[in-house]
DNA sequence: ATGTCATGAAAATCATGA
């Protein structure tokens, strides 16, 4: 089961290379963020042809998470417990089955910024809230994956220029912390996970975002935000991870890549 | 620092979020 997690940046713009990405890569599950869109805005269409099922939580103008399968679908659930008062559509969940089901949770994480203030009060609560659903499923001790753009920095080797980033919500310490609290709960960072053997001091370059301004791209200036973690029944099943890096190159590109991980399921 | 992009409301520019 080869399960995608891909920040689109705004389903109608980006349609044609989601299609392209979608017609190579032929991931079984396809987790998308930013559809900046409502439900009704979001084609079926195109997605149906391909033998994609699709399953949006969307909002009007910002956020929006979606999930395509090419698996059998059942038990949707939109919107991250905790508080039934948040408006922000940033989450979804769905179990697939393949050779075995597998519980998958697709997030939007707030980016926080400007940090201090209520942006990033509200990031951190909104991580609170996805340590308690994640201990929910952890519990469960089946596979699941939670995979989305986290907006988290975990590590100076994420980023090209760590130094511009100290003052950012996506690598300030509570933020880091907050994310080495979700790994301390049994998950595993895929990507990280099969990494080919570096030497420590290693600039390692796996990067999934590069902004559109100031020749991030070309200067290859990225920070590593899309991941995916593992419940240890799904790491058990861990069979590749990697970055569609090329993506970024392309014509009228999200501003993010695809990340995916191979499962024996 | 920003050399950008997408969206929506308002009305062919601006505010917002990132």
């Amino acid at each position: 089961m080869k399960i995608a997690t891909f920040n689109i940046n705004g389903i109608k713009a980006r349609l044609p290379a989601l299609l392209d990405w979608l017609d190579e890569a032929r991931p079984d599950v396809a987790l998308l963020q930013e559809l900046k869109s409502v439900d009704e805005g979001v084609p079926h269409e195109p997605f149906e042809d391909r033998g994609y099922r699709v399953e949006t939580h969307g909002q009007k103008g910002f956020n929006g998470v979606a999930i395509l399968s090419r698996l059998p679908l059942e038990d949707v659930t939109r919107g991250l417990p905790g508080d039934d008062a948040d408006p922000q559509a940033r989450w979804i969940e769905a179990t697939v089955t393949g050779a075995r089901p597998v519980r998958v949770c697709g997030l939007y994480l707030p980016n926080g910024n400007p940090a201090p203030g209520p942006k990033y009060d509200y990031k951190l609560a909104w991580l609170a809230r996805m340590e308690a659903r994640v201990t929910e499923l952890l519990a469960l001790e089946e596979p699941v994956i939670f995979a989305g753009d986290y907006n988290i920095i975990p590590q100076p080797e994420d980023a090209a220029r760590p130094e511009a980033w100290t003052e950012d919500a996506l690598f300030l310490p509570q933020t880091r912390a907050a994310w080495r609290r979700l790994l301390a709960l049994g998950l595993t960072d895929a990507i990280r996970a099969v990494q080919p053997h570096r030497p420590p001091a290693a600039r390692l370059r796996d990067f999934t975002f590069w902004d559109y301004q100031a020749g991030a791209w070309d200067r290859d200036n990225g920070i590593r935000i899309d991941h995916l973690l593992l419940s240890p029944q799904a790491a058990d099943l861990l069979e590749d991870a990697q970055i569609d890096k090329p993506v970024r190159g392309r014509e009228k590109p999200s501003d993010h890549v695809p990340v995916w991980i191979e499962l024996a399921a």
